[in-house]
Formats: C-alpha cells, structure tokens, sequence
DNA sequence: CGCAAGCTTGATCAGCGTCAATGAGGGTGG
DNA sequence: CCACCCTCATTGACGCTGATCAAGCTTGCG
C-alpha cells in the first residue's frame, strides 16, 4: 500500500516540494495562467499495476507522481517491451510534444497521480520552467541509461539497478540497507534490457558470491556494498 | 564544410526558428532577462570531430547548434562510449541540473555553436519555454533510441539508423534519398550500442541483399524502402 | 609511391537468449 | 488446516547473435 520504491532511487526526483508544486509564480503569458492550471487540476488513485495510459492514447493531460511508483514503457509491434522510465513523487510525465503519448505509463505500487490540463500548462510561465527542470533530470537519467543499455553486461546492469534503488551510488552510509523491489523480474528484465532469465540469474549470481542476500523475493540486502559498486563501475 | 548531416535525421529539431530563436518574448522574471541572454550570446566556430565540451566541465554555459551537426557522449573509466544524443541546427544542449556537464560534446562536422550565459538564461521565461519543448523532442528521442539498444537486433539497429537518416521512417516520397553519412564506422557503431565490425558486416548484408548500394564508403543510397523499413520495424 | 587511417572480411568464442522443467509463495476453497 | 492452483522465480541445456582477435583492403594524402 505505501511507496514500495524507495524515492531517492528513481530519476529525477525533483527538488520542488513534492506535491502542491508550484502554488505561486513569476509573471504569465495568460493572466491567471498558473491560477488555471491549479485550479483545473485533478488527483486520481491508481492500485498496483494498473495503466495510466496507453502508448497513442490522447495527450490531453500532464502527469505528476503525488505519491506512489510510475513506470513508462513502450512496445513494438511484436511485442517486445522496453521500459523507459522510472517515476517518483514529484515527478513530471505525459506530457507530449505531438498529440500523443509517446509511451505508455502503468503504476508499479498504490500511486496518486495529479492531472493538469495541457492547454493551460503551455501557457504558465512557472509551469514551463518546472518542466524544464523535469525533463532536464530525466533526459540526464536517460543519457545514463543509454550508457548501461548500449555498453554494459547484464552483471553491470543488475548491480547498478540494484544501487541505485539503494539510493546512491557512492555508498556513503553503512547502514544494513535493505531494498524492497516494486518491480517483478519481467519488468526490471525490460527496464533493464535483458531477460527474465539473465536477471534472476544475475542475482543468484550475487548471492553465490555473498554480495547480495535474498530475503525474500522482493528483498534484497546488500551484503558488501563494496563489491556491488565495483560490479557496477562505480562513477 | 556544408552540413554533412540532414537536419530532418537529427532529433528534436526545433519548430523555433533556427538561429535568432528568441528575439523577443513575453514577461520575464527579471525585467530584461530576454534582453541579457542575447545580449550576452556568442557563437563559436568548430572545424570537423572538435570537442566543445568533455564530460564533468563546468556547465556555465548553455549551447545551441545554429549550423552543423554535434553528438553527445559519455565514456565509461575503462574506455567504453555510448554516444547519447545526435544535435542539429536549432537544438540546445549542454545544460546541466547540477554544475557539471553529464556528457561530452563533440562536432560531426564543421559547425557554428552558439553560447548563452546560463544564469542569464535561466531568469528567462522565454528561454525556458524553449528549454521545456527542447529537452521533450530529446526525451522523447530517447526513449525510442532506448527502445533501440534495449530490445532490437544488430539489423534492425542499422536498419532503422540508415531510415532516420533518410528523413523519414514512413516512405512517403521515392526520391533516390541518397544519404552521406557523417559519422564514422565507429561512431555509428557507439551510438547504435555495437562494434564497428558489427555495423560493417549489417552495411555489407544490406549491400548483399540489395537493400541498399554503397555509392561511397559514406555515400549510401537505399535501393529498396520497403525492404528497409520491414527490417527496421516500421512504425 | 608509400604510408596511415579507416573499413571490410574471416575465424573463433562467449555472453546472453531461448526453450523447458522444476521450485517457491500466496490465496482460495474444501 | 491442508490441498490445490496459479503466478512468478529459479535452474539447466543448448544455440545463436554479436564480440573479439587478426588479417587484408580501400582511400586519401604527403
């Protein structure tokens, strides 16, 4: 019921309050342009897994995470599947730059969304510069996703998903750090670009060697932060 | 020395005009934040494969292509690359969340940049609404090119290059479309998440099967459309 | 003409995908 | 409470795609 992923581990958490985001503002292109925005916004619950929306669909709306895990993926006609983002509280999606929506978005736990209108969102200069921000977080977390996708082995994969879940790269803290994965393997096998199989083999893999303990399915314990971060070329 | 590169093959090239972008915008922050940010512009010139930038410099700056064609990249300790990002005239790029550039940038052919003062640019409300639409033609880029390194084949990686090269994925003119391309074997082969033997032996299939002819060794003329987009998975 | 840089091609290998079977956990109903 | 089932995860055997290593080849330039 509660976030299952923990915040700090996903992309571009922002560092706006999370969730009345931007309740006053510089000066707009309308004249109550941010007044509009907040006051046509609405808030939606979603359970687990269930979709936002789809890949094609209209792209009336902009989205942000109030609380909860988003995930955004795409499909090719064939039906493989790549996930394309991770989201958390604060965190801004959906918004087009066609008439569409570029990918689909699906939550991974109980998540709120808030929804602002897209025609009044264009036109509030505060807006605008929160989504500068986010995109900017996001394009940055991409180009490093493109880096594991494009040139990392699946070990590296696995153990860089794992710290950054962890919450941070450089382990600065050596506290037992327990991760609660939200994600089941399929998924983190298409966030990640590999299979079902390579992942779960990936972890047994670290257990083998001591540098991850599996408490349960969904609970990892890393073992030997110094390990995992070689594993994962440390940056 | 013209652009080596066609604009339309590049992402998220702008609906802003290309160069003189913002002249003139509506309320700033500050009272003339549009006014300083041009004001305090420069443009530079770069001959073929120069770097304007290395990864982890100090970001005081936002870029724009005006003329030419840029790729970002990022290098792993060990020497991997991953080329993340191909630019031309009108995109930005260069602007960082933190202090740092997350990627390096370097010319694929001679090419005018033009610099902004990034605290300039960042009172401008205009500025930012160019920003916002720049970062989201990146994004959306992204997630295709994720979709590319995550989930598809060697073939369809080069196949689907080659089309967005061409202009467009839909074939909808059957003009000769013969393409130049800019870029090396090996920075083909960094951006698409392969080796260099690996793209050559999938230009060298094409060859073969007819697909295309290789006029030059960066002159490639797609001799069958049809052919090209069922392996690049027409969208 | 000869050298250098970049491209192509071949032989071999290994990492990861595929296919298939087994195992664990959680919920439901008898 | 236990038995059953359904979903998800693990493990094994095997093969293919693409990486690696190693020559040759083409092109452009001094």
């Amino acid at each position: 019921m509660n976030t299952v992923i923990d915040r700090s581990l996903l992309q571009g958490a922002t560092p706006l309050g999370e969730c009345g985001v931007f309740t006053h503002g510089g000066s707009d292109t309308g004249p109550d342009a941010n007044e509009a925005v907040i006051r046509t916004a609405s808030v939606c619950r979603y359970g687990q897994h269930e979709t936002i929306f789809f890949e094609g669909d209209q792209a009336q709306t902009v989205c942000q995470v109030v609380e909860g895990a988003v995930m955004l993926y795409k499909l090719l006609p064939d039906g493989r599947r790549q996930v394309v983002e991770l989201l958390g509280p604060g965190d801004v999606f959906g918004f087009a730059r066609g008439e569409f929506r570029d990918s689909a978005a699906e939550t991974l736990s109980a998540t709120r969304v808030r929804f602002y209108d897209r025609g009044h969102a264009q036109k509030s200069c505060s807006f605008q510069r929160i989504l500068a921000n986010q995109m900017l977080s996001q394009l940055e977390a991409m180009h490093d996703h493109a880096m594991l996708l494009g040139r990392m082995s699946a070990m590296e994969r696995v153990a860089r998903y794992l710290l950054k879940l962890a919450g941070h790269v450089s382990g600065d803290v050596d506290e037992p750090s327990v991760i609660r994965l939200a994600m089941t393997r399929q998924e983190i096998a298409d966030y990640l670009g590999l299979t079902i199989e390579t992942v779960s083999r990936s972890f047994s893999e670290l257990r083998r060697r001591g540098v991850i303990v599996l408490e349960k399915q969904d609970r990892v314990r890393i073992a030997n932060q110094r390990a995992m971060e070689d594993l994962a070329i440390a940056c």
